[in-house]
RNA sequence: GCCCGGGUGGUGGAAUGGUAGACACGCAGGACUUAAAAUCCUGUGGCCGUUGAGGCCGUACGGGUUCGAGUCCCGUCUCGGGCACCA
């Protein structure tokens, strides 16, 4: 039999299809191992090669896992909710569920065909209402809970309910918000039903809130912080401003300290723990009341991690947004305070981010007193404070903090040393706590570690502060204004929410006719006429019309897996008690202080009420890294009538040498075709514009006789084609049809047709122009100049080739595979050429899963020689069985063994890269041996199955097994095998290797280092020196020292 | 600026403090072939030397610990990622 990687991995997709191997049930006599992929989007470009990674990472430890007896959960899905679906909603009038349901075909498909041992029994959809039943139902749960610091977990609010009405709120301990009032039971009790559902609310884990958010106008809705970079939003690359809105908001900040402390307990890269604890952000240190001068009833409240620095303190700054300053403000500085406060407001958040360094702010006119001292502090207002952290103000010790220094020098403010070890204050802040402090009133003398206590101690006794601990972490804003996500199950009544009854979920997504806001601003479900569920017929009530962010569905799916068909509960206690936890959770170091840290925060609330078994739900977590593009670039010189110099960043990645395509002088009538076009080994591209269109036949009879594709880059004058991308892509299309009628044609293989110009002008705003990386631009002379070409941004992070005469350069960058970079490989084309083995083996033997690392065709034909030399050691050339079943040599089982060892160790730390090394060595040295022996092969088959499961199959079936190699027994190593009665030493002399010697195995330390003196190498270069030392390292290295 | 990772042949990458460069790609030479592809064999870190002597230098750079350092420690450079007026 031959090896056709196509025809065996077809009949054993069908065969495992029909045999329903991959179905996986709760086998309570079986330990169990549950492995989680992070769900994939089902995007419209499909799946690209850098999304297989971890999944085929996951699969061969699924494989491995079940060889060695355990019943195993590895499962997949999709997080079916988000924003591209309702843009292609837009813009198409397609509904987002029928677009996302091709799109999941289309994932599925492509995940089969890598033979991933997914069991699709258990597929869940976020978007399916059977799923977001249990999304709205667990919304629900926190609605309906607060957190008790006492009772440190999350308790019914009816608990808190009844303490209000018997003690009103002074003793409670709770998370809430900061300016919750303390009330007693009589005002409690004297409340309307309103004001108490009100007042409620500021307890309450999920609740709807006025507050700052990131609002992007473009794509007209909210976004939370992690879904923002550098001021633009992380999907489409639109600004972002701050707007202050009614949000839904989760209480996440009352998890700060759980969510923190659960990380001890869990097996993380420590990358992903230190980020996720930047981001819970908690600092220790004190409140300090500074009363503002003349009003006896006003105070500036600060946050400092630096009490000890207060008698440093020369003035008081507030956040723009911070509430005393209308109060506060003197009537002559009213003007000026006013004007910079809408300066402010005006600013993007991009704008503000852009100018970090610059100094601004105003004075109010006001002055606090100082509580130690009793001077008085000039109050200002500055936007370098935050009003979302701490309590919106500082006291600003300019001696100490470089910011405040900044805003000192910048103000003429003055600026005095606390600490006898401070230098250079003329020059900067010296933020050092070494020294004794001076200028410090009662801590004058002492040291960092006494002066905080005392002064904390003083601050209490004083009423003037108290110790604090502060999280930089906010509460994550919970509502999006779109259409294509879960509702949110609420209604308003005299606005006030109120839950759906549970017997309504799930509160199912109506129809609207158009996926947009309504005229007046409202989210786009506000069109909807047709919602199912009426609060009550009388009542004057209104729906919710926001929906849940991306983060909701993923934020518990993984319990879903363990039971998906269950629609009396999200998940029985009867599963969860069996699966427990994910044990092996892999995906992407992207969604570190995301995905993450929501799903761990709902997961510890779940655990609270006893839903699920353990605090952490993923004991183990590893990220995969990305594999990333390659965009090419090439530089054209100018041409004699060509006017135009260009830039062009290319889009197959795999363009990486380039040469100008030299056309023959007998299949090219005019030779000028040769300036135009650029070819590498398996394409020719050609830049025309449209006037010269007819010129490219000749191009295409060369390329297409050298067995070439062709890719045409229509590259009209920019200015023009930016401006009316219409009338560009017009003109491009009638001078096709009358002048190279072929390119129409269709089902012409070679030839590859981009409209550059008019892809991008119709897609990106000539803003987005620059960041694009499709990109052409036009360029000066000087360019050509390397230096100069590499102080241009699109060029500063690639590496240049200089092509001959220097007339042009080429060049490549490393980037994020993604579709609108043009650099995208799609991995059907990769298994049809080479087979789904081929490519799996090949992907995990690129390198460490957890490295990044751009994709590479080049290697991948030592995988595929890889596994034709293990099928020729049961079939020959010719395709006859050669397996038999003599008796193993010991040679043989050494070589087997090893593997056994080797490859077993291997998985467990999970270096993939390496095993795949082992199978090679096994195999080479097997064919070395001309081994063909059943009791060696069958184990090597086993060995192999994880990795390329169809070949296994089809070995295992020909060894005249009937049942499935996945079912198999893992083999187990046995030392003896692997011990020889020889053992060779590498000997040094100094710490340099010399030689070897090689000694009987049962040699002692003794024996060995007599030998080792005796040898002439060693004699030769110890010398005429004494030896000292001889350090004889069992099995491995003798050293001598002389 | 702060916090995490990295830096090893032409390339991807191996190496519990114990023979650096496994395995593979690429390249060179050879076999088979009319030829090419495919396949197989040999070689392949650099330098000097030899043509079955060998030696020296090599894991970003400079120090240190150790019998022994790619690996541990200190400092420097550099690349990547994350956070960033967080008081």
């Amino acid at each position: 039999m031959e090896y056709v990687p196509r025809a065996i991995e077809k009949k054993w997709k069908d065969w495992w299809e029909k045999h329903q191997v991959y179905r996986v049930t709760d086998c309570l006599d079986k330990p169990k191992f549950y492995i989680l992929n992070m769900f994939p989007y089902p995007s419209g470009a499909g799946l690209h090669v850098g999304h297989p990674l971890g999944y085929i990472a996951s699969d061969i430890l699924g494989r491995y896992k079940r060889l060695c007896g355990f019943n195993v959960l590895n499962p997949m899905g999709f997080d079916a909710f988000g924003l591209p679906a309702e843009q292609y909603a837009i813009e198409m009038g397609i509904h987002p569920a029928v677009s996302t349901e091709e799109n999941i075909r289309r994932y599925r498909r492509q995940l089969e065909d890598l033979g991933l041992s997914f069991d699709w029994s258990r597929e869940i959809r976020t978007c399916d209402p059977k799923y977001y039943k249990w999304t709205q139902w667990i919304f629900s749960l926190l609605f309906r809970h607060y957190y008790d610091y006492d009772a440190q977990k999350a308790l019914p609010i009816t608990h808190l309910i009844a303490r209000l009405e018997k003690e009103g709120n002074a003793q409670v301990n709770a998370a809430c918000d900061s300016d919750t009032p303390r009330i007693s039971a009589e005002e409690w009790n004297a409340y309307s039903e309103e004001q108490q559902q009100l007042f409620l609310l500021q307890y309450r884990l999920t609740f709807p809130e006025e507050t700052y958010v990131n609002w992007c106008p473009a794509l007209g809705t909210v976004l939370s912080n992690d879904e923002v970079k550098d001021g633009v939003s992380e999907r489409g690359g639109y600004p972002v401003e701050r707007r202050r809105m009614k949000q839904w908001s989760m209480r996440i900040t009352a998890y700060a300290e759980r969510l923190l402390e659960g990380l001890e307990e869990i097996d993380w890269p420590e990358a992903i723990k230190e980020q996720q604890r930047n981001w819970i952000g908690r600092s220790v240190g004190a409140i300090v009341r500074f009363p503002v001068e003349g009003r006896s009833d006003l105070s500036v409240e600060v946050f400092t991690t630096r009490v000890d620095t207060i008698y440093g303190a020369t003035f008081i700054v507030l956040a723009p947004e911070h509430e005393l300053v209308a109060q506060i403000t003197a009537p002559k500085q009213w003007t000026e305070v006013q004007n910079y406060l809408k300066w402010v407001a005006s600013r993007s958040e991009r704008e503000r981010m852009a100018e970090v360094k610059r100094v601004t702010g105003v004075f109010t006119g006001a002055h606090a007193v100082h509580p130690l001292t009793g001077s008085l502090l000039p109050i200002y207002v500055a936007d370098y404070v935050l009003v979302g952290y701490g309590t919106g103000a500082i006291m600003a010790v300019p001696s100490g903090d470089q910011r405040d220094w900044n805003f000192a020098t910048a103000f003429r403010l003055p600026i005095v040393p606390i600490l006898d070890r401070q230098k250079n204050l003329d020059q900067a802040a010296d933020p050092t706590k070494e020294g004794r402090y001076i200028n410090s009133g009662i801590i004058n003398g002492l040291t960092y570690e006494e002066a905080v206590p005392k002064l904390i101690e003083w601050l209490q006794q004083h009423q003037l502060g108290r110790a604090r601990i502060q999280y930089k972490l906010r509460n994550a804003v919970f509502s999006r204004q779109r259409y294509w996500g879960e509702p949110i199950p609420i209604y308003w009544k005299n606005s006030v929410p109120y839950l759906l009854p549970e017997e309504e979920l799930p509160l199912v997504l109506p129809e609207i006719d158009k996926y947009l806001p309504t005229e007046t601003g409202e989210p786009p479900l506000a069109r909807a006429q047709q919602w199912r569920y009426r609060p009550s017929p009388e009542e004057s009530y209104e729906y919710e019309y926001n929906t849940m962010p991306g983060w909701a569905g993923s934020s518990w799916y993984w319990y879903r897996y363990m039971d998906p068909h269950n629609d009396q509960a999200f998940c029985s206690p009867e599963a969860l008690q069996y699966w427990r936890c994910v044990d092996y959770y892999i995906g992407g170091a992207e969604h570190a202080v995301g995905h993450l840290l929501y799903s761990r925060f709902w997961n510890h609330f779940l655990y609270d009420l006893g839903l699920v078994p353990e605090r952490e739900y993923a004991k183990k977590l590893f990220n995969q890294g990305m594999i990333q593009g390659r965009s090419s670039i090439i530089y054209r010189a100018r041409e004699s009538f060509y006017e135009e110099y260009l830039w062009i960043k290319v889009l197959q990645p795999y363009l990486q040498e380039f040469e100008p395509m030299r056309i023959p002088h007998n299949r090219a009538e005019e030779s000028f075709t040769y300036d135009f076009a650029f070819a590498t080994n398996d394409l020719v591209i050609e830049v025309v514009s449209h006037k010269h269109i007819d010129k490219i036949e000749t191009v295409r009879q060369t390329a297409e006789a050298d067995g070439k594709r062709l890719l045409i880059l229509f590259t009209e004058e920019l200015a023009a084609s930016i401006n009316e991308p219409e009338r560009t892509a017009e003109r491009i299309r009638q001078a096709l049809q009358s002048r190279a009628p072929f390119l129409m044609a269709e089902g012409i293989p070679a030839i590859e047709q981009l409209f550059v110009s008019y892809e991008l002008t119709q897609k990106y705003s000539p803003e987005a122009f620059s960041r694009l990386h499709v990109d052409i631009s036009l360029v000066d002379d000087d360019v050509l100049d390397l230096e100069k070409a590499r102080q241009r941004p699109m060029f500063q992070k690639a590496n240049f080739k200089v092509g001959p005469e220097g007339r042009f350069l080429c060049a490549y960058e490393i980037e994020k595979m993604s579709k609108s970079k043009y650099n995208v490989i799609n991995p059907d084309e990769v298994i049809e050429q080479y087979g789904a083995d081929c490519f799996r083996m090949y992907e995990m033997f690129l390198g460490p899963i957890e490295a990044s690392k751009p994709w590479d065709v080049k290697g991948i034909t030592g995988i595929q020689g890889f596994l034709r030399r293990f099928w020729s050691l049961f079939f020959d050339a010719e395709g006859t069985w050669l397996v038999r079943n003599d008796e193993p040599s010991r040679q043989e089982l050494r070589a087997l063994h090893t593997a056994i060892k080797k490859i077993t160790e291997d998985i467990e730390r999970f270096s993939l890269n390496t095993c795949v090394s082992h199978l090679m060595i096994l195999t080479n040295e097997l064919r070395g041996l001309k081994c063909h022996k059943r009791a060696v092969l069958e184990p090597a088959v086993v060995l192999i199955a994880p990795f390329a499961p169809h070949l296994a199959e089809e070995l295992w079936h020909q060894l005249g097994h009937e049942s499935t190699v996945c079912d198999a027994h893992w083999p187990r190593w046995e030392e003896r095998y692997l011990t020889s009665e020889h053992i060779t030493y590498a000997v040094q002399v100094n710490g340099k290797l010399r030689g070897n010697i090689t000694v009987e195995a049962s040699a002692s330390p003794a024996e060995i280092e007599a030998l080792v003196l005796s040898q002439e190498f060693v004699r030769r270069f110890v010398g005429e020196k004494a030896v000292r030392r001889v350090i004889v390292v069992p099995g491995r290295i003798v050293n001598v020292v002389a």
